[in-house]
DNA sequence: AAAACAAATGTTAGCGCTAACATTCGATCC
DNA sequence: GGATCGAATGTTAGCGCTAACATTTGTTTT
């Protein structure tokens, strides 16, 4: 394989795996030639390109990444942060975001806080320690050292999910005007009883940001807001739990205002279960537009939130501002959708 | 910041951010102590650790990984590869591989082959080219040259979900016998005209398998075993289309055996809307086992297979051999459970 | 045909860290 | 008190690649 003359000194480990140099000596060009022809082809003369991709192929030769990040400053990295992964909300948002920059070369270095804002910290320095490109990171509210840290970082930080200024990009929605306008939906069809029912609801402040716009809305309404909360992760069976709870310590609730279509999907399944008539003795109402809210009977009133359109505009962005494009707004409103189905 | 005497020469790029060597000054010590603060504290005194730990935080210090990773030709990066973020299996898997990886200090990498066979060996190439240093791939069946390449890596490859003797270890279950236990499921309840049905077959060979276990025992029992195959991805919204379609084109049939739990599931809700009874009308039964199958009604028969044990298990195997430790047994049977609902 | 210029390729010096070997230090032994 | 030894720390030389500058080659201009 390789020349292994027993040099006088110490010899470094070396998987001995062909370089750069041995495809250079093969093709008889020089390294920056052959690096050329990896990463800007259309800057070397077609024969040329031609040999070198010849002699790659001949002798096997598989490209270090790590070495090329470190000489050039930039790994191609996107470091992708979010709170769980047990929730399809963010599997959604991370196909989105996966699609769009694996297009473009783009690879994903993903975290998962578990809801934790000193692991969110962590994370955010282990990943510039891989000089990732850019970094996007669910939510507006972070570790204050940590917010502090990637305001100085150089490079694209994107928030999303929620919407409002922040560090640098963001692309989200209101969480506050969405539990309002559920409850807006819930006080038209003349329901005054409702309770809001949700799970981990300390660490996911989205959640609450929802409830705190559905509270306002009644308290307008001179109506009592009482909310349910459960320590668990959500889970169809959580929302089963939730709604027998909400039945037995609150009776005379006439509409349950959950905190995302899990949990009001595992009611009404319950409720289907336990002979309970949804709505007639109670409504219930989601949050996210999970397909599977449009397959049970009934129907699922939800608030659609276009979950992978979020991964996908954020990607977007962030490729645009690699790539030396100026990006428009710093903060897009992806908007939601109300979605009535016959559960309310 | 840091010193800036107009070299005669050229200089680098860099962000300028502090390395080793600032923290080395500000602490008195050399680089390789600072190193070793880092990737064996316990080799350092005490007095001498905190005093570098104090630089560290004094100047902001963050690790340049991709220098670290060069140098010691190991990155920490295990490269995960599935067919699909769509697909709850996946994600349940990675959840498993995620979590025992990442308390061991591992980063995972994660590709996403959309079933193709060549992207999956793009993949798998780019992976290597960053060093990691174990790879998890879905599935025994890879492009001939890939097998081969792997074959020649020198670390740990995990072949995960199906059964058999693979690159080097495998962590899975047999979907032939999957196929097979629950066609004799149906056959024990009577059924007689049963159809296979499922989606994006051609790449998705697993879910062939499982019908080619379920065909082997209906024709040995001189039975016909009818595949009907769906080109679009699994979704709630194909299993209801592909239970309409086999109610009209194969009237009669008594039992759908469903390549997965969520296409079962589309068409139990579907049949539930459209007041044909399961399973009196026609049986349903899936494969996988997810949670929504027992909360619908009536509940769904199904296999269970272990999605997150599998992920886990895979990880701590790959980390044992990593860390020196000798793994028993190259293929590990993690099995699965007929789970019999109401639906069959 | 020389000058002028653009395109293609080459030379050199690191990117920031760690492996391998070398040295120093302090404690223990006889 | 010098030999012996293990623990702690230091010196040196890369890991494999690319940025920046340098040179050569080829093409056009006058």
């Amino acid at each position: 394989m390789s020349n292994s003359e027993p040099s006088e000194r110490r010899k470094r480990r070396g998987a001995d795996n062909p370089t750069l140099a041995d495809v250079a000596r093969e093709s008889g060009v020089s390294t920056i030639t052959v690096s050329r022809v990896l990463n800007s082809p259309d800057s070397v003369r077609q024969t040329t390109r031609e040999r070198v991709e010849a002699a790659i192929e001949r002798i096997g030769y598989v490209r270090n990444m790590l070495a090329g990040s470190l000489a050039s400053a930039n790994s191609r990295f996107i470091a992708v942060i979010v709170p769980s992964l047990s929730n399809v909300v963010f599997i959604e948002v991370i196909h989105g975001l996966q699609t769009t920059f694996e297009k473009h070369g783009y690879q994903i270095l993903l975290g998962n806080t578990e809801y934790d804002i000193r692991r969110e910290h962590e994370l955010v320095q282990t990943f510039l320690g891989w000089s990732s490109s850019a970094l996007v990171i669910t939510g507006l509210r972070h570790d204050a050292a940590c917010t502090a840290m990637l305001k100085r970082w150089q490079k694209p930080v994107m928030e999303i999910m929620e919407l409002g200024q922040g560090i640098d990009l963001n692309v989200g929605l209101s969480h506050y005007d969405a539990g309002r306008c559920m409850a807006q939906h819930l006080l038209d069809q003349g329901y005054r009883r409702i309770v809001y029912a949700g799970a981990q609801m300390d660490g996911n402040y989205r959640a609450r940001l929802r409830y705190e716009g559905h509270r306002d809305l009644l308290e307008a309404h001179g109506l009592e807001a009482p909310l349910a909360e459960w320590p668990d992760a959500s889970a169809l069976e959580i929302g089963a739990k939730a709604f027998r709870h909400v039945m037995v310590q609150r009776s005379g609730t006439d509409a349950i205002h959950f905190a995302d279509d899990t949990l009001a999907a595992g009611a009404i399944l319950h409720a289907n279960r336990a002979g309970i008539r949804v709505p007639d003795d109670v409504a219930i109402a989601g949050f996210t537009g999970l397909p599977f809210g449009q397959h049970i009977t009934p129907r699922l009133t939800t608030i659609v939130s276009p979950r992978e359109a979020i991964g996908r505009i954020a990607a977007q962005q962030v490729i645009a501002r690699l790539e030396g494009k100026a990006v428009d707004a710093s903060v897009c409103d992806v908007g939601f959708e109300l979605c009535v189905g016959e559960s309310t």
